[in-house]
DNA sequence: CATACGTCCTGCCAGC
DNA sequence: TGCTGGCAGGACGTAT
């Protein structure tokens, strides 16, 4: 998804326009985004009004009147449109659900891979459905300490720790690499042999990385767009990510790409020296 | 319990 | 020009 930051970005979007507002209607053009069986989705939401619409990790959470919620998990490349307060999302492409709004707006969840997914949880089941997740890296609660005994517990790549949400919540491949450039360790350490020192950088990075793309309304690598259908700006503050055979801004040694646990990381070699 | 890997789906781009 | 292979912000299920 959309990570942390793009999540945070849209929510804050949404929050501006629908609290107070009622659903008269849902219209799923692609069943496989809901889960469950989709006729019971469509029914159950009309006549739902938004109290709060928020985040937790990289999932947009709606909550109703009632304290029941609707999760949307934008997977690779869910956007959320917003067609609150013109009638329409105009620049839905791969549009899945519609939901039409009493007052005549309508919001789109549009999907062009469909791996995103949305959910309904009763007020009763919210507890264990966040307790599944990591704790919040922005959160103050979340300290160098936690981050350090996190990494202890594991032998894995620290890049995978990152990625795992049981772990850390919102964290994905853009940020994790992101903050491990800065925090100067390479993405395959093993994450139990990271210090004391490292872990305290990285733990500052992670929060760095997240603030600032949250300031810069995300990235936009290709799909990602916020609920007014406007790119994320913090695309040209990536120093890794993405940056194969560029100069590293610190040392001018060339970013190598990797590739372990199926997805793509960078760093600088020579910033970053390799576990051994 | 922890870790590794395949799979879901579509679109885009480089290279031949 | 057109085809093929590789790659993409994520996460779930299964195997080991």
């Amino acid at each position: 998804m959309p990570e942390l930051p793009e999540a945070e970005t849209i929510a804050r979007g949404l929050h501006s326009v629908l609290p107070g507002r009622v659903i008269a209607s849902v219209t799923i053009l692609r069943d496989d985004v809901v889960k469950g069986p989709p006729r019971g989705f469509a029914a159950a939401l009309p006549g739902r009004q938004f109290r709060d619409v928020g985040r937790r990790g990289k999932n947009v959470v709606f909550t109703f009147e009632d304290g029941s919620r609707l999760v949307i998990n934008l997977g690779m490349t869910g956007r959320i449109l917003s067609g609150a307060n013109s009638g329409q999302a105009r620049r839905a492409t791969h549009p899945a659900v519609h939901f039409h709004l009493a007052d005549g707006g309508c919001v789109t969840y549009d999907d062009v891979r469909r791996f995103g997914l949305l959910t309904l949880i009763p007020r009763a089941r919210w507890r264990d459905w966040s307790r599944r997740l990591g704790p919040e890296p922005l959160a103050r609660s979340f300290t160098a300490r936690v981050l350090r005994k996190t990494l202890s517990r594991s032998r894995a790549p620290v890049r995978s720790l990152l990625l795992d949400q049981r772990k850390i919540a919102g964290v994905g491949n853009i940020y994790a690499v992101e903050a491990l450039w800065f925090a100067r360790i390479h993405p395959a350490t093993p994450a139990n042999v990271i210090g004391e020192r490292a872990t305290a950088r990285l733990h500052r990075s992670v929060r760095r990385v997240l603030r600032r793309a949250i300031r810069a309304g995300g990235t936009t690598l290709r799909n990602y767009r916020n609920a007014e259908g406007d790119v994320g700006r913090f695309g040209r503050a990536l120093h890794a990510y993405g940056r194969a055979d560029e100069p590293c801004v610190r040392c001018r040694t060339s970013i190598e790409r990797i590739v372990f646990g199926g997805r793509s990381a960078f760093f600088c070699p020579r910033c970053q020296a390799a576990p051994r």
